[in-house]
DNA sequence: TTCTTTCCATACGGTAGCGTATGGTATTTT
DNA sequence: AAAATACCATACGCTACCGTATGGAAAGAA
């Protein structure tokens, strides 16, 4: 009775169901919480479900790692793709990565990131990220005047700005970010 | 044989020794390293040791978080007293925390900023570091001629910049750094 | 030296999680 | 319907680690 309760007619999961629910307790207890037995009971099912999708726990964090990156990919081809009003847009990205509701993919964001270091598979993801991202922005900047090595500079900038933020604001000095962005935007 | 031997005339241990070790499988392994029982392996010791100094593994991790805190405090204060030339100063300490050698510090940081999404103690201990180094490179920018507000903001940016690059310089992009360094100092 | 305190070794019980084995129930295919 | 396949439950052995209990050695105090 206490316990996450599936939703009814039991519906058969697929590996894309383990990775979403990996997600979830990546981001609350980082990949201590990624553990397979514990997610099996959160999606009200049992191991034997995920030995049968994975070949082991290491499987389904390398299917994260390739799952995180074409998602981000994804993502920031389409938040760029308005380029209406390229300085806008560029408020909008910091925006998007330091308020309140996306916490939950910082937290992934930054717990890949960690991996990265130790690990060859989440670099390349993170690479593959952080070239689109890089080239999305500093194409950015380049609409707004700055020729090709400032404007790589600037996206360079303001890229390890934004996730600086995330790791040091108490989510309080919200003016303080305001006034950072300008530094960086204007 | 094949084992980390410790010095010879096996010196008695203390917190500090124990809290060494922790930090060195912190920065290598993350939080999943720092175990009790592989650091008393690592030591050349038991985990009679660990549970007399400690009352158990949430202690010694405590023990890293205002160890830690401490530690960076005086690093930043005795970093900063040479104030000679602050633009320098500036770049020096962008420098600190972007090359290699001090790798393994950066790890065990932001491996202390994941858990201060979660855990109250280090968010303090991280909030006590931040304090401290807003304030020193907020009175760097106001010695270079900003008025307080725009100080504040410069270090806000400064700050963030030198650990967001630490997340996506592949250690290759120096030129990169340096352009970017060079927009938020000069 | 003898006593006391400080520090560590050894041994133990207990739990959490990994991976496997095997059988059972849906679901599709023929 | 029968057979094959896809998906999951149950049960098991195994390892790594936690924390405790207890005794003993080393170092200092008496």
């Amino acid at each position: 009775m206490a316990q996450t309760a599936r939703v009814k007619k039991l519906p058969r999961l697929d590996k894309r169901a383990w990775i979403a629910a990996a997600f979830a307790e990546l981001a609350q207890h980082g990949w201590d919480g990624v553990r397979v037995e514990p997610i099996a009971a959160i999606l009200g099912i049992t191991k034997g479900s995920f030995y049968w999708h994975f070949a082991d726990r290491d499987a389904l964090i390398a299917a994260m790692f390739i799952r995180w990156a074409e998602g981000r990919v994804r993502a920031i081809r389409h938040e760029t793709e308005d380029d209406a009003d390229p300085r806008a847009l560029l408020y909008r990205l910091i925006d998007l990565y330091a308020r309140g509701p996306n916490a939950q993919g910082l937290a992934i964001e930054l717990a890949i990131r960690g991996l990265a270091r130790s690990d060859s598979r989440a670099a390349d993801a993170v690479a593959m990220v952080d070239g689109e991202r890089l080239a999305r922005v500093s194409a950015l900047f380049a609409k707004l005047g700055s020729k090709a090595s400032e404007s790589e500079a600037k996206a360079f900038l303001f890229y390890a700005f934004v996730f600086g933020q995330s790791l040091i604001a108490g989510r309080r000095d919200a003016s303080l970010r305001a006034a950072a962005s300008a530094l960086i935007v204007e």
